[in-house]
DNA sequence: AGGATTAGTAAACAGTGTTTAATTACATTT
DNA sequence: AAATGTAATTAAACACTGTTTACTAATCCT
């Protein structure tokens, strides 16, 4: 069966290649601008042949999607070691924003986008697999917090999601540009500056 | 002058036809699915004469963008019975969580989507006036908080736009179906908890 | 009434995602 | 080695998109 494998290999290949060129073109350009004719003109493929390892656009930026939940995850390892539970909400917000700032087209896919969430919802269904990962750790913790007395009177499911909802509102208005109502001085530190007020109100 | 008014007059109207017409297609099929081929079949046009009326697609959304933030703006006035600015703050996050839930697609449209902000950039630079207004309401209320003496240690600045990241992430997080990981009994009133913990937290 | 201006249109351009049918390349079987 | 069957690959088309162009028809002003 060597050649059967080959041949696996060889069209498993073709997908990487799909996939690390639209991610290129993606990171320099943005999810619109890459089109499905502008990744098979990088390959230097025909735009038909993307339809054989890929369901459409959408499927492909799934993937990436899921690539970005997988760095994130791993800059999030680092957490382990701080022993605090308050400590480690602050120090994951941090990790958080700084992903988002750092790699914000990224961001935008993995968390504002509409288009791969559509996805996940026609063939995946109740399966967001790496959002609930990375959800669960914050929950964990926040459920760990309270444990030690922290937060007293409050449930972690919405002290969670009250968190998440702060750290992804301090950077999708920015990145989405909404931050212009800031004046210029101010504007450049805002999202950080903002994250310390949080932190600062959290105790 | 009377008949150049008249002009004025009929071509404002078929602006506003068009408009009218954008917006109806835009609230019931989303900014997509609303082409200028279909505005111009609703209003029983030729595609091209929407171009003499605005200069493209981005200027007509603009427009709406505008008329969600007078209709934000009008849910606002409530406030001035307000008293404590403490309350009013909360009050604030109330009124704008439920005009974000009740009018998603609007929404999406003022805080979310790039489209109509690319516009604001180019044409009207440091200008987004509407945007401005709103958050200065934020500020001026948290100035006055911090004169009573809440949120001690605290920058009006940081801190509105910290308030105002915790609301719009609430809603956006929703809005972009984001709230898939969390359990279905929970999810339904996740983003009204959400918000009530974060009152809890202010105090 | 005639020239200028404006409203409105049809058609085209360049782009998009996607599907189709046809073709090429290649492994397996005869 | 030649024929067959299967999979990889492509060119071309379809139905869209936003936008521009050149053109016509209507209206206004002198």
């Amino acid at each position: 069966m060597g050649i059967t494998d080959r041949k696996e290999r060889e069209k498993e290949e073709l997908r990487e290649t799909i996939l690390k060129a639209a991610k290129s073109l993606f990171l320099e350009r943005g999810i619109e601008k890459t089109s499905m004719r502008t990744i098979a003109d990088k390959i230097e493929y025909s735009p038909g042949i993307i339809y054989h390892y890929f369901k459409d656009k959408n499927e492909i930026f799934h993937a990436l999607h899921q690539e970005g939940f997988k760095a994130l995850s791993e800059k999030m390892e680092v957490l382990s070691v701080v022993q605090d539970p308050l400590e480690r909400i602050k120090a994951m917000g941090k990790i958080y924003v700084k992903f988002a700032m750092e790699n914000p087209d990224m961001y935008d896919l993995m968390f504002i986008k509409d288009a791969p969430m559509c996805h996940v919802n026609d063939s995946e269904k109740e399966e967001w697999k790496e959002g609930w990962f990375a959800f669960n750790g914050l929950r964990m913790t926040i459920v760990e917090s309270l444990e030690k007395g922290y937060f007293p009177g409050h449930d972690a499911e919405s002290l969670a999601y009250m968190v998440w909802s702060t750290v992804h509102g301090l950077v999708s208005l920015n990145i989405r540009k909404r931050c212009e109502v800031i004046d210029i001085p101010r504007r450049e530190n805002i999202v950080s500056d903002g994250l310390e007020a949080f932190f600062k109100i959290l105790g």
